[in-house]
DNA sequence: ATTGACTCTCACGTTGCGTTATACTTTATA
DNA sequence: TATAAAGTATAACGCAACGTGAGAGTCAAT
Protein backbone atom coordinates (compact mmCIF):
# COMPACT_ATOMS: atom_id res chain seq x y z
CA UNK A 1 0.00 0.00 0.00
CA UNK A 2 1.33 3.70 -0.75
CA UNK A 3 1.54 6.46 1.51
CA UNK A 4 -2.17 8.05 0.22
CA UNK A 5 -3.93 4.64 0.40
CA UNK A 6 -2.97 4.49 3.68
CA UNK A 7 -3.37 7.72 5.01
CA UNK A 8 -6.77 7.76 3.82
CA UNK A 9 -7.54 3.98 5.45
CA UNK A 10 -6.37 5.46 8.92
CA UNK A 11 -7.19 9.00 8.94
CA UNK A 12 -4.08 10.41 8.79
CA UNK A 13 -2.22 12.60 6.50
CA UNK A 14 0.91 11.84 4.20
CA UNK A 15 2.96 14.33 6.12
CA UNK A 16 2.76 11.99 9.39
CA UNK A 17 3.46 9.02 7.64
CA UNK A 18 6.80 10.83 6.83
CA UNK A 19 7.63 11.79 9.68
CA UNK A 20 7.65 8.53 11.74
CA UNK A 21 9.45 6.94 8.62
CA UNK A 22 11.91 9.52 8.90
CA UNK A 23 12.28 9.45 13.05
CA UNK A 24 12.38 5.27 12.36
CA UNK A 25 8.74 4.73 14.07
CA UNK A 26 7.38 3.26 11.10
CA UNK A 27 9.72 1.95 8.27
CA UNK A 28 7.77 1.17 5.22
CA UNK A 29 8.76 -2.87 4.27
CA UNK A 30 9.55 -1.95 1.12
CA UNK A 31 10.65 0.96 -1.05
CA UNK A 32 10.70 0.81 -4.83
CA UNK A 33 13.11 2.13 -7.58
CA UNK A 34 11.33 5.28 -7.41
CA UNK A 35 11.58 5.86 -4.04
CA UNK A 36 8.00 4.83 -2.91
CA UNK A 37 6.90 3.85 0.33
CA UNK A 38 5.33 0.39 0.32
CA UNK A 39 3.63 -0.30 3.21
CA UNK A 40 2.62 -4.13 4.66
CA UNK A 41 -0.12 -5.29 6.74
CA UNK A 42 2.50 -5.93 9.32
CA UNK A 43 3.49 -2.03 9.02
CA UNK A 44 -0.50 -1.52 9.41
CA UNK A 45 -0.37 -3.60 12.88
CA UNK A 46 2.57 -1.95 14.07
CA UNK A 47 0.93 1.18 12.85
CA UNK A 48 -2.09 0.46 14.97
CA UNK A 49 -0.24 0.10 18.46
CA UNK A 50 1.61 3.27 17.36
CA UNK A 51 -1.92 5.36 16.89
CA UNK A 52 -3.37 3.34 20.65
CA UNK A 53 -0.25 4.62 22.37
CA UNK A 54 -0.20 7.69 21.59
CA UNK A 55 -4.13 8.69 21.94
CA UNK A 56 -2.99 7.42 25.48
CA UNK A 57 -0.50 10.31 25.37
CA UNK A 58 3.13 8.81 24.94
CA UNK A 59 5.78 10.66 23.08
CA UNK A 60 6.66 9.28 19.90
CA UNK A 61 10.07 8.87 21.23
CA UNK A 62 8.75 6.77 23.74
CA UNK A 63 6.59 4.41 21.53
CA UNK A 64 9.48 3.68 19.48
CA UNK A 65 11.16 2.84 22.53
CA UNK A 66 8.88 0.51 23.77
CA UNK A 67 8.28 -0.87 20.05
CA UNK A 68 11.51 -1.76 19.90
CA UNK A 69 12.51 -3.50 22.89
CA UNK A 70 13.07 -7.20 22.01
CA UNK A 71 11.28 -7.77 25.04
CA UNK A 72 7.83 -5.97 23.85
CA UNK A 73 4.83 -7.94 24.10
CA UNK A 74 2.22 -7.30 21.67
CA UNK A 75 -0.70 -8.94 23.55
CA UNK A 76 0.32 -7.59 26.75
CA UNK A 77 0.85 -4.34 25.34
CA UNK A 78 -2.66 -4.66 23.94
CA UNK A 79 -3.80 -5.48 27.27
CA UNK A 80 -2.20 -2.48 29.55
CA UNK A 81 -3.78 0.10 26.19
CA UNK A 82 -7.00 -1.29 26.94
CA UNK A 83 -6.75 -0.53 30.58
CA UNK A 84 -5.66 2.76 30.07
CA UNK A 85 -8.59 3.49 27.42
CA UNK A 86 -10.73 2.88 30.03
CA UNK A 87 -9.02 4.57 32.82
CA UNK A 88 -9.62 7.31 29.90
CA UNK A 89 -12.57 6.95 29.40
CA UNK A 90 -13.41 7.10 33.15
CA UNK A 91 -11.91 10.68 33.45
CA UNK A 92 -14.40 11.30 30.20
CA UNK A 93 -17.47 10.42 32.25
CA UNK A 94 -15.76 12.32 34.98
CA UNK A 95 -15.60 15.33 33.02
CA UNK A 96 -19.26 14.69 31.75
CA UNK A 97 -20.56 14.52 35.14
CA UNK A 98 -18.45 17.74 36.15
CA UNK A 99 -19.93 19.56 33.43
CA UNK A 100 -23.54 18.06 34.52
CA UNK A 101 -22.70 19.77 37.88
CA UNK A 102 -21.49 22.71 36.42
CA UNK A 103 -25.02 23.32 34.26
CA UNK A 104 -26.91 22.92 37.78
CA UNK A 105 -24.62 25.18 39.73
CA UNK A 106 -25.18 27.94 36.93
CA UNK A 107 -29.13 27.51 37.27
CA UNK A 108 -28.22 28.21 41.00
CA UNK A 109 -29.69 24.45 41.55
CA UNK A 110 -26.33 23.16 43.26
CA UNK A 111 -23.36 24.93 45.02
CA UNK A 112 -19.75 23.68 43.51
CA UNK A 113 -16.49 23.56 45.45
CA UNK A 114 -13.29 25.33 43.48
CA UNK A 115 -11.98 21.61 43.93
CA UNK A 116 -15.52 19.98 41.99
CA UNK A 117 -15.05 22.24 39.39
CA UNK A 118 -11.99 20.63 37.92
CA UNK A 119 -13.23 16.74 38.66
CA UNK A 120 -12.13 14.99 35.93
CA UNK A 121 -9.37 17.34 34.50
CA UNK A 122 -6.56 15.14 35.76
CA UNK A 123 -5.81 12.20 37.11
CA UNK A 124 -5.70 12.61 40.11
CA UNK A 125 -7.84 10.34 41.35
CA UNK A 126 -8.79 8.96 45.06
CA UNK A 127 -5.81 6.78 45.32
CA UNK A 128 -7.60 3.85 46.81
CA UNK A 129 -4.24 2.80 48.87
CA UNK A 130 -4.25 6.29 49.98
CA UNK A 131 -5.42 4.84 53.91
CA UNK A 132 -2.70 1.50 53.99
CA UNK A 133 -0.02 4.31 52.64
CA UNK A 134 -0.68 6.54 55.82
CA UNK A 135 -1.14 3.02 57.72
CA UNK A 136 2.20 1.78 56.99
CA UNK A 137 4.43 5.28 56.42
CA UNK A 138 2.09 8.11 58.19
CA UNK A 139 0.84 11.19 56.96
CA UNK A 140 3.86 13.01 56.25
CA UNK A 141 5.21 10.62 53.59
CA UNK A 142 1.71 10.56 51.83
CA UNK A 143 1.13 14.71 52.04
CA UNK A 144 5.05 14.80 50.87
CA UNK A 145 3.83 12.26 47.81
CA UNK A 146 0.57 14.06 46.90
CA UNK A 147 2.09 17.66 47.33
CA UNK A 148 5.00 16.67 44.81
CA UNK A 149 2.11 15.07 42.70
CA UNK A 150 -0.23 18.52 42.85
CA UNK A 151 3.09 20.18 42.12
CA UNK A 152 3.36 18.72 38.77
CA UNK A 153 1.87 19.65 35.42
CA UNK A 154 -0.74 17.58 33.38
CA UNK A 155 2.38 16.84 31.09
CA UNK A 156 4.54 15.49 33.93
CA UNK A 157 1.84 13.54 35.31
CA UNK A 158 1.31 11.85 32.43
CA UNK A 159 4.91 11.49 31.39
CA UNK A 160 5.42 10.15 34.89
CA UNK A 161 2.34 7.60 34.16
CA UNK A 162 3.92 6.60 30.95
CA UNK A 163 7.31 6.13 32.47
CA UNK A 164 5.69 4.14 35.30
CA UNK A 165 3.79 1.73 32.48
CA UNK A 166 7.29 1.20 30.49
CA UNK A 167 8.54 -0.21 33.79
CA UNK A 168 6.25 -2.37 34.62
CA UNK A 169 5.96 -3.31 30.69
CA UNK A 170 9.95 -4.13 31.27
CA UNK A 171 9.55 -5.96 34.53
CA UNK A 172 6.50 -7.84 32.92
CA UNK A 173 8.92 -8.90 29.92
CA UNK A 174 11.32 -10.40 32.63
CA UNK A 175 9.35 -11.84 34.69
CA UNK A 176 9.70 -15.35 33.65
CA UNK A 177 13.20 -15.17 34.10
CA UNK A 178 15.44 -14.88 37.77
CA UNK A 179 14.57 -11.71 39.50
CA UNK A 180 17.95 -11.82 40.97
CA UNK A 181 19.41 -11.66 37.36
CA UNK A 182 21.27 -8.20 36.33
CA UNK A 183 18.29 -7.11 34.02
CA UNK A 184 15.92 -7.55 36.48
CA UNK A 185 17.47 -5.69 38.78
CA UNK A 186 18.41 -3.09 36.77
CA UNK A 187 14.44 -2.86 35.92
CA UNK A 188 13.26 -2.73 39.59
CA UNK A 189 16.69 0.31 40.15
CA UNK A 190 14.36 2.14 37.88
CA UNK A 191 11.52 1.36 39.93
CA UNK A 192 13.41 2.31 42.99
CA UNK A 193 14.43 5.55 41.22
CA UNK A 194 10.82 6.14 39.95
CA UNK A 195 9.22 5.67 43.31
CA UNK A 196 12.04 8.29 44.81
CA UNK A 197 10.69 10.79 42.61
CA UNK A 198 7.52 10.60 44.84
CA UNK A 199 8.29 10.06 47.99
CA UNK A 200 11.62 9.01 49.81
CA UNK A 201 11.82 5.19 50.52
CA UNK A 202 14.59 3.77 52.47
CA UNK A 203 15.79 0.21 50.78
CA UNK A 204 14.07 -1.04 53.87
CA UNK A 205 10.60 0.80 53.22
CA UNK A 206 11.13 -0.52 48.89
CA UNK A 207 11.43 -4.19 49.99
CA UNK A 208 7.96 -3.97 52.23
CA UNK A 209 6.23 -1.77 49.77
CA UNK A 210 7.34 -5.16 47.37
CA UNK A 211 6.11 -7.39 50.44
CA UNK A 212 2.57 -5.17 49.76
CA UNK A 213 2.48 -5.99 46.18
CA UNK A 214 1.87 -9.62 47.17
CA UNK A 215 0.08 -9.57 50.68
CA UNK A 216 -2.61 -7.01 49.21
CA UNK A 217 -4.47 -8.30 46.43
CA UNK A 218 -5.25 -5.22 45.46
CA UNK A 219 -2.16 -4.71 44.18
CA UNK A 220 -1.24 -7.89 43.07
CA UNK A 221 -4.35 -7.42 40.87
CA UNK A 222 -3.17 -4.38 39.79
CA UNK A 223 0.23 -5.19 38.64
CA UNK A 224 -0.36 -8.61 37.36
CA UNK A 225 -2.50 -6.70 34.81
CA UNK A 226 1.03 -6.46 32.86
CA UNK A 227 1.35 -10.40 33.24
CA UNK A 228 0.46 -12.75 35.61
CA UNK A 229 3.02 -13.30 38.70
CA UNK A 230 4.63 -9.88 38.07
CA UNK A 231 3.71 -9.05 41.73
CA UNK A 232 5.39 -11.90 43.06
CA UNK A 233 8.36 -11.19 40.68
CA UNK A 234 8.68 -7.81 41.82
CA UNK A 235 8.54 -8.79 45.10
CA UNK A 236 11.79 -11.05 44.83
CA UNK A 237 13.40 -8.57 42.73
CA UNK A 238 12.80 -5.68 45.27
CA UNK A 239 13.57 -7.22 47.99
CA UNK A 240 17.18 -9.01 46.42
CA UNK A 241 17.93 -5.53 45.30
CA UNK A 242 17.56 -4.14 48.52
CA UNK A 243 19.54 -6.87 50.26
CA UNK A 244 22.59 -5.95 47.80
CA UNK A 245 22.95 -2.67 47.43
CA UNK A 246 23.25 -0.78 50.45
CA UNK B 1 -5.77 33.24 44.59
CA UNK B 2 -2.10 33.01 43.31
CA UNK B 3 -1.05 31.10 40.62
CA UNK B 4 0.85 28.18 42.64
CA UNK B 5 -2.71 27.36 44.27
CA UNK B 6 -4.69 27.73 41.09
CA UNK B 7 -2.06 25.45 39.25
CA UNK B 8 -2.22 22.84 41.75
CA UNK B 9 -6.14 23.02 42.22
CA UNK B 10 -6.47 22.05 38.93
CA UNK B 11 -3.86 20.33 37.73
CA UNK B 12 -1.75 22.63 35.38
CA UNK B 13 1.26 24.36 35.55
CA UNK B 14 2.10 27.94 36.38
CA UNK B 15 3.55 28.31 33.02
CA UNK B 16 0.28 27.50 31.22
CA UNK B 17 -1.46 30.18 33.86
CA UNK B 18 1.32 32.75 32.46
CA UNK B 19 0.97 31.46 28.80
CA UNK B 20 -2.88 31.81 29.01
CA UNK B 21 -2.31 35.43 30.20
CA UNK B 22 0.51 36.50 27.98
CA UNK B 23 -2.51 35.42 24.50
CA UNK B 24 -5.50 37.33 26.19
CA UNK B 25 -7.03 34.22 27.11
CA UNK B 26 -7.25 34.35 31.10
CA UNK B 27 -6.94 37.03 32.26
CA UNK B 28 -6.06 37.33 36.18
CA UNK B 29 -8.94 39.72 37.69
CA UNK B 30 -6.08 41.68 39.70
CA UNK B 31 -2.92 42.65 39.91
CA UNK B 32 -1.29 43.15 43.38
CA UNK B 33 1.31 45.95 43.58
CA UNK B 34 4.20 43.55 43.59
CA UNK B 35 2.82 42.41 39.93
CA UNK B 36 1.63 39.30 41.86
CA UNK B 37 -1.71 37.51 39.55
CA UNK B 38 -4.70 36.83 41.42
CA UNK B 39 -7.35 34.81 40.29
CA UNK B 40 -11.13 34.99 40.98
CA UNK B 41 -14.05 32.56 41.24
CA UNK B 42 -14.96 34.16 38.37
CA UNK B 43 -11.26 33.14 36.69
CA UNK B 44 -11.81 29.76 37.43
CA UNK B 45 -15.14 29.11 35.67
CA UNK B 46 -13.95 30.60 32.59
CA UNK B 47 -10.63 28.53 32.93
CA UNK B 48 -12.93 25.55 33.83
CA UNK B 49 -14.61 26.73 29.76
CA UNK B 50 -11.17 26.44 28.32
CA UNK B 51 -10.21 23.10 29.70
CA UNK B 52 -12.84 21.71 28.51
CA UNK B 53 -12.56 23.34 25.03
CA UNK B 54 -9.14 22.66 24.84
CA UNK B 55 -9.72 18.48 25.97
CA UNK B 56 -12.29 18.94 22.87
CA UNK B 57 -9.50 19.73 20.47
CA UNK B 58 -9.80 23.67 19.82
CA UNK B 59 -7.13 25.39 19.49
CA UNK B 60 -6.33 28.32 22.52
CA UNK B 61 -6.76 31.05 19.47
CA UNK B 62 -10.35 29.81 18.51
CA UNK B 63 -11.24 29.14 22.41
CA UNK B 64 -10.45 32.70 22.78
CA UNK B 65 -12.53 33.78 19.60
CA UNK B 66 -15.37 32.06 20.96
CA UNK B 67 -14.95 33.18 24.57
CA UNK B 68 -14.34 36.79 23.87
CA UNK B 69 -17.81 36.61 21.60
CA UNK B 70 -20.21 38.90 22.94
CA UNK B 71 -23.06 36.05 21.88
CA UNK B 72 -21.14 33.27 23.50
CA UNK B 73 -23.88 31.85 25.69
CA UNK B 74 -21.86 29.78 28.40
CA UNK B 75 -25.17 27.18 28.94
CA UNK B 76 -25.13 26.71 25.17
CA UNK B 77 -21.86 26.19 25.15
CA UNK B 78 -21.70 23.51 28.26
CA UNK B 79 -24.64 21.53 26.37
CA UNK B 80 -22.35 21.87 23.31
CA UNK B 81 -19.44 20.51 25.01
CA UNK B 82 -21.59 17.85 27.31
CA UNK B 83 -22.44 16.55 23.28
CA UNK B 84 -18.48 16.39 22.26
CA UNK B 85 -17.66 14.61 25.45
CA UNK B 86 -20.30 12.45 24.54
CA UNK B 87 -18.86 11.56 21.10
CA UNK B 88 -15.93 11.50 22.35
CA UNK B 89 -16.64 9.07 24.59
CA UNK B 90 -18.42 6.91 22.21
CA UNK B 91 -14.98 7.30 19.73
CA UNK B 92 -13.32 5.59 22.68
CA UNK B 93 -15.82 2.93 23.27
CA UNK B 94 -14.81 2.34 19.61
CA UNK B 95 -11.15 2.20 20.20
CA UNK B 96 -11.83 0.07 22.98
CA UNK B 97 -14.04 -2.68 20.81
CA UNK B 98 -11.35 -2.45 17.72
CA UNK B 99 -8.65 -3.35 20.61
CA UNK B 100 -10.92 -6.39 21.73
CA UNK B 101 -11.53 -7.40 18.12
CA UNK B 102 -7.41 -7.05 17.88
CA UNK B 103 -7.26 -8.93 20.40
CA UNK B 104 -9.35 -12.41 19.09
CA UNK B 105 -7.65 -11.35 15.56
CA UNK B 106 -3.75 -12.04 17.36
CA UNK B 107 -5.03 -15.12 18.83
CA UNK B 108 -6.05 -16.71 15.07
CA UNK B 109 -10.14 -16.23 16.62
CA UNK B 110 -11.42 -13.92 14.08
CA UNK B 111 -10.46 -12.02 10.95
CA UNK B 112 -10.05 -8.27 10.65
CA UNK B 113 -9.92 -6.16 7.38
CA UNK B 114 -7.30 -3.62 7.14
CA UNK B 115 -10.50 -0.92 8.10
CA UNK B 116 -11.85 -2.38 11.15
CA UNK B 117 -8.47 -2.38 12.61
CA UNK B 118 -8.53 1.37 12.85
CA UNK B 119 -12.06 1.81 13.72
CA UNK B 120 -12.35 5.01 16.24
CA UNK B 121 -9.07 6.54 15.57
CA UNK B 122 -10.98 9.62 13.85
CA UNK B 123 -14.55 10.91 13.84
CA UNK B 124 -15.34 9.51 9.94
CA UNK B 125 -18.04 7.09 11.89
CA UNK B 126 -20.80 6.14 9.43
CA UNK B 127 -23.07 9.49 8.50
CA UNK B 128 -26.34 8.49 8.81
CA UNK B 129 -28.07 10.80 6.58
CA UNK B 130 -25.55 9.47 3.89
CA UNK B 131 -28.34 7.76 2.49
CA UNK B 132 -30.46 10.63 2.49
CA UNK B 133 -27.84 12.62 0.78
CA UNK B 134 -27.64 10.07 -2.25
CA UNK B 135 -31.06 10.18 -2.88
CA UNK B 136 -31.43 13.79 -2.99
CA UNK B 137 -28.00 14.72 -4.80
CA UNK B 138 -26.74 11.24 -5.80
CA UNK B 139 -24.14 9.30 -5.37
CA UNK B 140 -21.17 11.05 -7.13
CA UNK B 141 -21.76 14.25 -5.09
CA UNK B 142 -21.83 12.00 -1.75
CA UNK B 143 -18.68 10.05 -2.68
CA UNK B 144 -17.07 13.62 -3.92
CA UNK B 145 -17.66 14.52 -0.48
CA UNK B 146 -16.73 11.52 1.57
CA UNK B 147 -13.38 11.44 -0.60
CA UNK B 148 -12.44 15.02 0.35
CA UNK B 149 -13.05 14.12 3.98
CA UNK B 150 -10.86 10.47 4.17
CA UNK B 151 -8.22 12.58 2.40
CA UNK B 152 -7.93 15.11 4.98
CA UNK B 153 -5.53 14.36 8.00
CA UNK B 154 -7.21 14.24 11.60
CA UNK B 155 -6.09 17.89 12.45
CA UNK B 156 -7.61 19.22 9.40
CA UNK B 157 -10.66 16.81 10.45
CA UNK B 158 -10.62 18.20 13.72
CA UNK B 159 -10.60 21.34 12.99
CA UNK B 160 -13.26 21.72 10.00
CA UNK B 161 -15.69 19.95 12.95
CA UNK B 162 -14.58 22.53 15.34
CA UNK B 163 -15.07 25.07 12.73
CA UNK B 164 -18.72 24.15 12.20
CA UNK B 165 -19.31 23.78 15.94
CA UNK B 166 -17.92 27.25 16.21
CA UNK B 167 -20.27 28.37 12.84
CA UNK B 168 -23.39 26.51 14.56
CA UNK B 169 -22.63 28.44 18.17
CA UNK B 170 -22.23 31.55 16.33
CA UNK B 171 -25.98 31.21 14.32
CA UNK B 172 -27.45 29.95 17.74
CA UNK B 173 -26.49 33.07 19.29
CA UNK B 174 -28.40 35.40 16.23
CA UNK B 175 -31.44 32.81 16.28
CA UNK B 176 -33.52 35.15 18.30
CA UNK B 177 -33.37 37.97 15.90
CA UNK B 178 -34.28 37.69 12.08
CA UNK B 179 -32.57 35.64 9.97
CA UNK B 180 -32.82 38.40 7.44
CA UNK B 181 -30.62 40.32 9.58
CA UNK B 182 -27.14 41.33 8.46
CA UNK B 183 -25.59 39.57 11.14
CA UNK B 184 -27.46 36.31 10.40
CA UNK B 185 -26.90 36.55 6.49
CA UNK B 186 -22.96 36.80 7.15
CA UNK B 187 -23.07 33.99 9.51
CA UNK B 188 -24.91 32.16 7.02
CA UNK B 189 -22.86 32.76 4.36
CA UNK B 190 -20.00 31.20 6.14
CA UNK B 191 -22.38 27.81 6.74
CA UNK B 192 -22.68 27.73 2.77
CA UNK B 193 -18.80 28.34 2.43
CA UNK B 194 -17.97 26.02 4.60
CA UNK B 195 -20.26 23.31 3.30
CA UNK B 196 -18.61 24.35 -0.06
CA UNK B 197 -15.23 22.79 1.08
CA UNK B 198 -16.48 19.42 1.44
CA UNK B 199 -19.07 19.45 -1.75
CA UNK B 200 -20.36 21.93 -4.07
CA UNK B 201 -23.49 22.88 -3.55
CA UNK B 202 -25.47 25.65 -5.69
CA UNK B 203 -27.51 28.30 -3.84
CA UNK B 204 -30.80 26.06 -4.69
CA UNK B 205 -28.96 22.72 -3.09
CA UNK B 206 -28.00 25.15 -0.45
CA UNK B 207 -31.34 25.84 0.34
CA UNK B 208 -33.12 22.31 -0.10
CA UNK B 209 -30.50 21.42 2.51
CA UNK B 210 -32.12 24.05 4.72
CA UNK B 211 -35.62 22.57 4.52
CA UNK B 212 -34.44 19.13 5.15
CA UNK B 213 -33.28 20.71 8.11
CA UNK B 214 -37.14 21.04 9.15
CA UNK B 215 -38.42 18.06 7.60
CA UNK B 216 -36.00 15.63 8.80
CA UNK B 217 -36.48 15.49 12.93
CA UNK B 218 -32.88 13.49 13.17
CA UNK B 219 -31.38 16.53 11.24
CA UNK B 220 -33.42 18.80 13.62
CA UNK B 221 -32.59 17.62 16.51
CA UNK B 222 -28.73 17.22 15.99
CA UNK B 223 -29.17 20.72 14.90
CA UNK B 224 -31.29 21.83 18.03
CA UNK B 225 -29.14 21.15 20.31
CA UNK B 226 -27.07 24.20 19.76
CA UNK B 227 -30.54 26.39 20.51
CA UNK B 228 -33.62 25.20 20.45
CA UNK B 229 -35.45 26.87 16.95
CA UNK B 230 -31.82 26.81 15.40
CA UNK B 231 -32.81 24.46 12.40
CA UNK B 232 -35.72 26.32 11.36
CA UNK B 233 -33.66 29.95 11.70
CA UNK B 234 -31.05 28.21 9.30
CA UNK B 235 -33.57 27.06 6.87
CA UNK B 236 -35.14 30.72 6.91
CA UNK B 237 -31.40 32.19 6.69
CA UNK B 238 -30.40 29.94 3.76
CA UNK B 239 -33.79 30.52 1.78
CA UNK B 240 -32.91 33.85 1.90
CA UNK B 241 -29.92 34.16 1.49
CA UNK B 242 -30.09 31.68 -1.60
CA UNK B 243 -32.66 34.36 -2.92
CA UNK B 244 -30.47 37.19 -2.61
CA UNK B 245 -26.92 35.92 -3.97
CA UNK B 246 -27.28 35.06 -7.39
C1' DA C 1 1.61 12.20 -25.98
C1' DT C 2 -0.39 14.81 -22.50
C1' DT C 3 -2.50 15.73 -18.22
C1' DG C 4 -3.72 14.89 -13.60
C1' DA C 5 -2.76 12.67 -9.49
C1' DC C 6 0.55 10.94 -6.62
C1' DT C 7 5.08 10.61 -4.86
C1' DC C 8 9.59 12.26 -3.26
C1' DT C 9 12.79 15.59 -0.39
C1' DC C 10 13.66 19.94 1.69
C1' DA C 11 12.86 23.49 4.77
C1' DC C 12 10.40 26.97 7.13
C1' DG C 13 6.39 27.83 10.22
C1' DT C 14 3.12 26.91 14.01
C1' DT C 15 1.36 25.74 18.55
C1' DG C 16 1.65 25.21 23.37
C1' DC C 17 4.00 25.02 26.42
C1' DG C 18 8.76 23.19 29.20
C1' DT C 19 12.83 24.72 30.95
C1' DT C 20 16.36 27.69 32.63
C1' DA C 21 18.09 32.04 34.28
C1' DT C 22 17.77 36.09 37.03
C1' DA C 23 15.66 38.98 40.29
C1' DC C 24 12.01 40.41 43.46
C1' DT C 25 8.40 39.22 47.16
C1' DT C 26 6.25 36.60 50.67
C1' DT C 27 6.16 33.14 54.14
C1' DA C 28 8.19 30.00 57.37
C1' DT C 29 11.76 28.97 60.60
C1' DA C 30 15.43 29.45 63.88
C1' DT D 1 14.40 39.81 64.14
C1' DA D 2 17.28 37.77 60.72
C1' DT D 3 17.62 34.26 57.55
C1' DA D 4 16.22 30.67 54.56
C1' DA D 5 12.83 28.64 51.76
C1' DA D 6 9.18 29.03 48.80
C1' DG D 7 6.74 31.56 45.63
C1' DT D 8 6.34 35.13 42.19
C1' DA D 9 7.68 37.92 38.15
C1' DT D 10 9.77 38.43 33.14
C1' DA D 11 12.61 36.88 29.35
C1' DA D 12 13.99 33.77 26.05
C1' DC D 13 15.49 29.56 24.03
C1' DG D 14 14.13 24.76 23.07
C1' DC D 15 11.12 21.02 21.89
C1' DA D 16 7.64 17.86 19.71
C1' DA D 17 4.76 16.87 16.05
C1' DC D 18 3.51 17.83 12.50
C1' DG D 19 1.37 21.60 8.59
C1' DT D 20 2.48 23.89 4.59
C1' DG D 21 4.57 25.18 0.37
C1' DA D 22 8.03 24.61 -3.24
C1' DG D 23 10.17 22.09 -6.77
C1' DA D 24 10.87 17.93 -9.19
C1' DG D 25 10.18 13.06 -10.46
C1' DT D 26 6.81 8.99 -11.22
C1' DC D 27 2.64 6.71 -12.36
C1' DA D 28 -2.03 6.25 -14.08
C1' DA D 29 -5.74 8.01 -16.74
C1' DT D 30 -7.27 10.28 -20.88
Amino acid sequence: MKVKEVADLVGISVRTLHHYDEIGLLTPEEITDAGYRLYSDENLEVLQQILFLKELGFPLKQIKTMLDSPDYDRNEALAMQRRMLLDKRAQLDQMIATLDKTILHNRGEIEMTNKEKFQGFNFSSHNPYEQEARERWGDKKVDESNAKWAGMSEKEQQDLGAAMNAIYFKLAALRHGSPESPEAQEAIKEWYEFLNRMGSYSLEAFSGLGQMYVDDERFTKNIDQFGEGLAVFMRDAMAYYAAYNN
